[in-house]
DNA sequence: TTAAACATTATAATTATTCTAAACTATTGA
DNA sequence: TCAATAGTTTAGAATAATTATAATGTTTAA
């Protein structure tokens, strides 16, 4: 259980100013031992239970915006319906369960190192992640 | 330069009736040589300028759903403010510039084979994609 | 040729997200 | 400590992407 006092450290350690919302979303998303994934409305929805207080959507938007460029929070690119967002910002891939849509964190360890022969001429290499979607085996999918 | 005879029985043998707007949006998304990568939008816009004719948009995204359901297109997963669509349905992987928002094919042989070491209880893999983010060296990105 | 099944269309509805402008809060430094 | 200011929150409006609707039109198979 990390006291909100961190949060407080946290935010400033990322140069945003300590508000009560932001000190809320981060307990309900860094208060956790196993990794979150979660969409916007998710986090809205568990702070308003999980909390028992609302935070304008607008806020919930803002700050994960703010948390995602700050590097607490990573956006992860499944389908296009939705955004999923991550708390764990290490580099890491994912499963994606196509039968429950859930997303399961994929260790680093549990792929072996991928190797980029070719790359775009002039251009950097930022991330490399890797989706694996998985179905549970008599489940017809396209 | 397919006749569109050929786009006729492709569709007949998907099950879709080859109606004009189908056979149209077959001209444009399959008489190329590269991949096409596209956003619905991208696509009715080529539409109306390569063919100067107009399909609702609403049918452009029947359709290409409905390619999609039948395997003549892919769905590729970037950030979630857009749709992604791919000509090229067999497993490959992809370049994603963040400069340019364009989606650039990897090939199979451009990235060593992946070897996923664990896999979820009672599920069966559907597909192993790569992401590959990039961007010019001077260009910061989070 | 005709009826049934399927498609297309324009438009309305929905959903996710971003913008706006006013009210509020945290920080700073006098 | 306290006011000024810079940054934040908020509700609600605006926007954009996508999907639903219902009327009209087309294709198909008998």
């Amino acid at each position: 259980m990390i006291k909100n006092a961190n949060f407080i450290d946290k935010l400033r350690n990322a140069g945003l100013r300590p508000t009560k919302q932001r000190v809320k979303i981060c307990e309900v998303l860094f208060n956790r031992e196993k990794t979150f994934h979660f969409t916007i409305n998710d986090l809205a929805k568990k702070i308003s239970e999980d909390l028992n207080e609302k935070i304008s959507l607008a806020t919930v938007y803002n700050t994960v915006h703010h948390f995602e460029k700050k590097g607490y929070l990573k956006e992860i690119a499944i389908n296009s319906d939705k955004s999923y967002f991550d708390t764990n910002t290490s580099a890491h891939h994912h499963f994606y369960d196509e039968d429950t849509h859930e997303l399961i964190d994929c260790d680093q360890n549990d792929i072996d190192s991928i190797n980029i022969k070719k790359n775009i001429t002039g251009k950097k290499i930022n991330s490399v992640e890797v989706l694996i979607k998985v179905a549970s085996d008599n489940h017809n999918q396209n």
